[in-house]
DNA sequence: GGATGTGAATGCATTCACAGCA
DNA sequence: TGCTGTGAATGCATTCACATCC
């Protein structure tokens, strides 16, 4: 069962949350049929120090060649699978709203592994009503639809006010992980991964930055 | 090496990004009208210990009243000071596509002290439309626009292969901080302040977690 | 030479624990 | 008593520096 992760409760989260970011880059390079790359020029193209690219990939195992360094597609092929990301995700997405329809318009998902199979809103106005390729449903139909593609991550795309309830329903039904575009702090349980993106808040982030950044 | 910005520079990142939290949660407090608070259970509900958000609030000045906590209102105003959201910034958005639109129709921003007042787009054939309140202009018009509206802000909602060249438009244009959708590591210039949001990479992290998260 | 992997050292961030004030 | 603000202690993450291997 247990092949190569040894330590898997020891390894710092800044390490994980750069992986994401080593594969997009490496994705990139494979494009351009680059064979290898060393930990400097990864390091590099993300602003990191050649040091912490390798203690990052380390935390997972050897997988670099001394004198060469990183074989490109064997080490997407290596991060993926850490990532849990070489086998596809079937995605749900709550919230037929603006934000929603982003989302469903969204054609990057299936590329890294994710795929959008179905859409809910708790409005009777937007439930039966085909946007793109899905027709929206209506919640009760959450768990049989969960069950039946084994759907185990959700987007939640819903006004603040409604962010709990859904996320209580969600986790009711059985999703494992939920991706939270509400401005609000949801309450999760322990063993439910959660991971929350509010665009004010990032907008505040820029602005706390420039207003502290005219001396250089 | 000695400069006269006492702590400015000594101040965490991590303390920075819990700050625009607890302004979040403040300000759905104040709409509850709840006059005060303390330092436990704003931690409580951000999964923070108290200590941690006490010593985050003194990096900046001393807000708190001991024996009672925090007065809710004015600490709202004292962290939108912080944060620079006290006056309200202009923003632009460049790209009217699915994402782009759903900015458009974001209503969330003004409360927060952002106002979107311009949209782009390169694409000739969807200038000069009329989508929602917002008429799209063409590149051309960045210039201009960003000088006449004292935009410092942008939110870049354009291809991937875009990104990168829109970004160094809108940075020779004059923006001092970005918004990234575009699942792109960008080259940007120290003193921009950027911030970048991918799906994907949001997606991956989740699948992490579930992948590794069996034992609990 | 050119690059990885990794203990050791450093540097940050979080937590503790307590003095001090309302 | 209840709660803040803060030095000191702890715990993590990053960086250094070097043995090792192609």
């Amino acid at each position: 069962m247990n092949m190569d992760s040894p330590r898997s409760e020891s390894i710092p989260d800044p390490a994980v949350r750069r992986l994401s970011l080593y594969l997009r880059q490496l994705e990139e390079w494979h494009r351009q049929n680059r064979p290898t790359i060393s930990s400097k020029e990864l390091g590099q193209s993300l602003s990191l120090t050649d040091a912490q690219v390798r203690k990052d990939l380390a935390y997972f195992g050897q997988f670099g060649h001394p004198g060469i360094g990183y074989h490109v597609e064997d080490l997407i092929a290596r991060v993926r699978r850490i990532l849990g990301t070489d086998k596809l995700w079937n995605v749900l997405l709550v919230g037929a709203g603006n934000l929603g329809r982003a989302m469903m318009g969204y054609r990057g998902f299936s590329a890294k592994g994710f795929n959008l199979v179905a859409v809910f809103d708790a409005d009777p106005a937007k439930t039966g009503a085909k946007l793109g390729n899905f027709t929206v449903l209506p919640m009760e139909k959450l768990q049989p639809t969960i069950q039946t593609l084994d759907i185990r991550l959700a987007i939640l795309a819903v006004p603040a006010d409604f962010a709990q309830i859904v996320a209580n329903q969600l986790i009711e039904a059985g999703i494992k992980g939920l991706l939270n575009f509400a401005p609000v702090s949801l309450n999760i349980p322990e063993n439910i991964a959660t991971n929350s993106v509010d665009l004010a808040v990032q907008l505040e982030q820029l602005s706390f930055q420039i207003s502290t950044l005219k001396n250089s």
